[in-house]
DNA sequence: TAAATAAGTTAGACGAGCCTAACAAATCAT
DNA sequence: ATGATTTGTTAGGCTCGTCTAACTTATTTA
């Protein structure tokens, strides 16, 4: 069974996989960032999981999980975002304040709570920001999703899942009143500064940034 | 912020306080047994509560929970018996696998998380076992309760709670079909053995134990 | 390509929570 | 009331996850 902080590590590397697109490996650097502690605790936890053969690692080399450690780090996940839906769905959660909670819920060892939890919420596929939660056999649900800045003018899209997940970033969408699934309207592209005129639902039309556009994932 | 740790260290202490009727203190070697714990480790421990305010200790003396220990204790015993109730009415747990994963879910710190879920359950005032949850004041909600083997011949009653939690006994209710609600009928009492014969719901007469009729509380 | 910089490791230390072995205090029973 | 037994404490040590400081390897850049 695996320590608390072993897990951690463990999402942490899944999490960087994820986000270095194409190259899966992730730095000693920078998994203690991510994980709020110093290179050499990190060094050390590596060895350590090296040994539980849980990760690939070799003295100044890039860090991989194995089959075994992503198995067990998609499990982390699944119920991360299990818990993050029920937060949202159940409890009346904001979008911003699910995640915090989520990570100490994440780390409750019962599958059969995890199992039961999923059917009691319905068998979601997308948590409430959008982001897939794995199967219990570790599949992994695809969305086609795009960035909001690819929308043509005079197309419409929905909303299907944040990229930026800050606090800041989703207490905005809360007040332009997106939520996933909020239909959006591309009325007008500027070239000048990447920014777009959008109308989101039946609202009026308002202007957005560049950073805005490409931090918002949608579907045609 | 207390570690988890300490907070099962609370948790016994007052587990015990209840246990122990009218004498609310606890001994060193009592409270190792029951964290499964080395006497040399309790003492380690209480030692460090002592520093903190939370327990009343002294070398060779008895143990109490001071008001701040007994408050903190309240909070998470609450949190354990809102999440039995969770798990029992929305997870579709049984009465005896409960106590297990609420041992790990009531050491999740969100305040908001405890007052929403109790929300969600409805106000529940007791636990699938008949134990009242604490509220968020610290108040304790109180059921008159008689246990079954003080009920007189020809009386019915109806269950309220358990008085032994264990699973055997727990798993014996649910063969038997006995839930909190069940009326019961005693119909005759044995005064040789302290066993008597009595009707559950509307099932077929069944004799019990004396052990059996101490271990369920009932009221009339 | 060699110096400067960035990234990663090692060594030694510390607190938390646990242990065993030895000892001290309190209680019980004759 | 004193010796035996139970109960509780102390001392010293262990592992886990963390740290700092010093060092090593890899990468970048002039």
């Amino acid at each position: 069974m695996l320590s608390y902080t072993e897990e951690n590590y463990l999402k942490a590397l899944l999490k960087l996989s994820f986000q270095n697109e194409d190259k899966p490996e992730a730095g000693t650097n920078e998994m203690a960032a991510h994980l709020g502690v110093k290179p050499a605790t990190a060094t050390d936890m590596l060895k350590k999981l090296k040994e539980k053969d849980l990760v690939n690692y070799k003295k100044y080399g890039k860090i991989l999980l194995t089959s075994s450690g992503k198995q067990q780090a998609l499990e982390i996940l699944r119920k991360h975002r299990l818990w993050e839906t029920f937060l949202y769905k159940k409890l009346d959660f904001s979008w911003d304040e699910v995640h915090e909670v989520a990570e100490q819920l994440e780390h409750i060892q019962s599958t059969k709570l995890v199992d039961k939890l999923e059917e009691f919420l319905g068998f979601p596929e997308f948590d409430p920001h959008g982001d897939p939660i794995p199967k219990a056999n570790g599949e992994i649900p695809m969305l086609e999703k795009i960035l909001l800045s690819e929308i043509k003018e005079g197309e419409v899209c929905q909303v299907v899942a944040v990229k930026d997940t800050s606090t800041v970033f989703l207490q905005y969408l809360e007040k332009l009143q997106i939520t996933i699934g909020s239909p959006i309207k591309v009325l007008e592209r500027v070239d000048f500064d990447g920014s777009m005129s959008i109308q989101i639902s039946n609202q009026e039309e308002r202007n957005v940034s560049m950073k805005f556009a490409e931090s918002l994932f949608v579907k045609r």
